[in-house]
DNA sequence: TTGCGGCTCCGCCATTTGGGGGAGACGCAG
DNA sequence: CTGCGTCTCCCCCAAATGGCGGAGCCGCAA
């Protein structure tokens, strides 16, 4: 069984382009093409293919609403590839969360790009080297680096940053002093301090730069649950 | 000027094979090989690679410390390309956060492998498919679906959750009242419910049950900076 | 030695918060 | 029409919070 391709893009030249390429493979099929976002949802729900190669700009529906349109309405394991002819970084996240299994450019080889479409159908996914370094550049670096900030927290001592992430989880002063094995006023002292040091008028606003600082981060509290 | 490689690895034949490959090409230069990370550590330092193969696994130091430390204390321009037998996802972001521009599987062909090299010399950066999707994946898919967490929210009402995030915001009852041009009575009742609701006790949860739950994102405030 | 900062507590006091109850107005489904 | 839920607001009151100044102890550096 070969892998059914569908391409748009609205060069019909370059769509042939790619549709040539694809069609030399013994395995590969292209079933489809269009020429904008509104036909790329149409000709997917019609001839259901394994991949879509698709480009960005587009006139009328651009290619990442269309990529969303087919993901979330699709029954079937389709794969889409965004073909851009630069590699802008707003559009990459935009892609990659419309539900897009790829982001190549469009400068791809031929070979590479075959490669491309079978490491989608094998459930693989596949971004152009300088996209990968973006996503990985955005994924490793603590989302914080504000100098302001930084600057705030190391105005804290230790026993303050203590009393601050206890704090940021919901615990009373009475809680936190238990916690701590430390009397009540000693915690009320450390949570004074820290609000007048972070410029903070109370505790809800401490627990948000908690957050946004990145000194705690969603997913480390159970909220009870 | 030839591209610079160590290759580091507890066995000596993956070792001695990937050098091989690597030293097939005219424009790459093994300079340096390793058994453990602390070698590692040393070899580099001695001999500035451009690009670095780091195995995962190795006894005394790992990979990943190794990592770490290299990309921390280097002063020139150095990529690490982690080279794994499997892909165990928990792996991956360690080794992307420690500085690892790559994260390829060891099953990978020569050319591949040589290509890669280029790569990240190039200043891009290259993921095994199945490690690309694991990190799409995480990086497109939002952090809460916790159904227990969601059918919470569900139980607020409109009125509730807009007094929740103005709430979680830092906001005292009189300032979100004044935000919302109610009552500060009006508020302190959406507040008790919304506690109530959540099954929290104060207001401090309250704003950490948002940030856990996804309805507010850090990066959505400015803490006043 | 002296000083300084950090950690530990104390008291006082105004304000805020949170729980309890209740009530009127509105819209909407049964 | 009659509930039901939501939004609005009120009362009272106990508890927690936050700002203020002050104090003793300890370790470390000048």
């Amino acid at each position: 069984m070969s892998i059914r391709v569908a391409v748009v893009d609205d060069q019909a030249l370059v769509r042939g382009g790619f549709a040539a390429v694809l069609d030399l493979q013994d395995d590969i099929e292209v079933v489809a093409e269009a020429g904008d976002g509104a036909a790329a949802v149409e000709i997917a729900r019609a001839h259901r293919p394994d991949v879509i190669l698709m480009d960005i700009r587009m006139p009328e529906m651009d290619g990442l609403t269309a990529t969303r349109a087919i993901v979330d309405s699709a029954d079937w394991p389709v794969k889409v590839l965004i073909l851009t002819t630069f590699d802008p970084d707003e559009y990459v996240y935009e892609a990659l969360r419309a539900g897009a299994s790829g982001f190549v450019l469009k400068d791809i080889s031929p070979e590479d790009l075959v490669a491309a479409v079978r490491t989608l159908t094998d459930g693989g996914a596949l971004l152009a080297p300088s996209v990968t370094r973006r996503l990985i550049s955005r994924f490793a670096t603590p989302p914080t680096l504000d100098p302001a900030v930084v600057a705030r927290i190391d105005r804290l001592t230790a026993r303050e940053r203590e009393v601050l992430i206890a704090l940021a989880s919901g615990l009373s002063n009475i809680e936190i002093a238990e916690g701590l094995f430390v009397g009540a006023a000693t915690v009320k002292s450390h949570v004074s301090s820290i609000l007048t040091k972070l410029g903070l008028t109370n505790r809800a606003q401490a627990v948000a730069f908690a957050y946004e600082s990145g000194m705690i981060k969603p997913g480390g509290s159970d909220l009870g649950s």
